[in-house]
DNA sequence: GTGACCACCTGGCCGC
DNA sequence: TGCGGCCAGGTGGTCA
């Protein structure tokens, strides 16, 4: 086999972002912040280095949230709103210690340590808002609802699907739909729904839609109570791993059996996505 | 309104 | 051994 096909980036979706919400929780609050190095101002969002650190400096972090795979981080009367994309991740680490080449913002807080936003490709993004103002503005206003969120129903999803025709594996990776699903969560609940990938998404029945509701919401849970996935290296705060990887039935299993019916998983692309899927169970 | 495509960025891998 | 090129990923922007 190819190498160059085994090797699958990882990336931090919904459940591996509630699990560094869940464990910066207990690092960061209360905690206020003295200072603010950035070493790659790219992560900062439409406003200047300056006017970040204006906003953020000698606030107190009082509460983390998560919408999405957007961790909402409140700091008194400021929200900073912090996407990790492909590889961020957040450490707390002494002052003492040395910059690793890819930390590229550092917050010091009062009691001499540090949070430090580490980001192998710079693909994160931070956006400064009023709090009043998180749930009215972009990013977080563009989001659907999540999977384990009521306001998800057949009728819901058959509405924003009827004029669709793009592939149902696209339509669920759109965040303005369902928000949560990265690719790796969207090729498990598609093995699980028994829907091939390429699907139209307006010529799905209601029983399918029901079958993606039901295990959206069941493979985040799983994946949630697991830590997430760490398919590569992926770690969240202080080192933690996730076991979801243990569960996928498809995603980055290329050419092996399926577990259902022994027929090798196939790799394809949708929409220049890497896709997993059994061409005998997902047809 | 919809869908396709591109940019962003870098480590790891393959082929030469 | 070293170099060039490709690939992976989520999201926002642009264009048809």
């Amino acid at each position: 086999m190819n190498q160059k096909f085994i090797i699958t980036k990882k990336l931090p979706e919904l459940p591996e972002v509630e699990t560094v919400k869940e464990t910066l929780k207990n690092l960061i609050i209360n905690k206020t912040i003295r200072d603010i190095d950035v070493f790659y101002d790219g992560i900062i969002k439409d406003i200047s280095v300056e006017e970040f650190k204006k906003y953020l400096i000698d606030k107190t972090f009082t509460n983390i949230k998560r919408q999405g795979k957007y961790l909402i981080f409140i700091l008194d009367d400021i929200a900073l709103i912090s996407h990790l994309r492909m590889e961020g991740k957040y450490f707390i680490k002494s002052t003492l210690e040395d910059r690793s080449k890819h930390e590229h913002i550092i917050f010091y807080f009062t009691d001499g340590s540090t949070l430090r936003y580490h980001d192998t490709r710079k693909f994160g993004t931070m956006d400064i808002r009023n709090i009043e103002d998180i749930y009215d503005t972009a990013p977080i206003n563009k989001l659907g609802p999540e999977p384990f969120d009521k306001k998800l129903t057949v009728s819901y999803l058959s509405a924003k699907l009827k004029n669709k025709s793009i592939p149902i594996k696209s339509a669920l990776l759109d965040q303005t739909i369902i928000t949560g699903l990265g690719n790796i969560y969207v090729d498990e609940v598609l093995y699980r729904c028994k829907l091939n990938p390429i699907t139209k998404s307006n010529t799905l029945k209601k029983a399918d839609l029901s079958n993606i509701i039901k295990y959206s919401s069941i493979v985040l849970d799983k994946a949630i109570k697991l830590g997430g996935t760490t398919i590569r290296s992926y770690t969240s705060s202080l080192g933690v791993t996730g076991r979801f990887q243990n569960e996928l039935n498809v995603h980055t299993l290329e050419n092996e059996p399926c577990k259902v019916c022994q027929t090798p998983i196939v790799k394809t692309k949708v929409n220049g996505r890497g896709t997993y899927f059994c061409p005998k169970c997902q047809k």
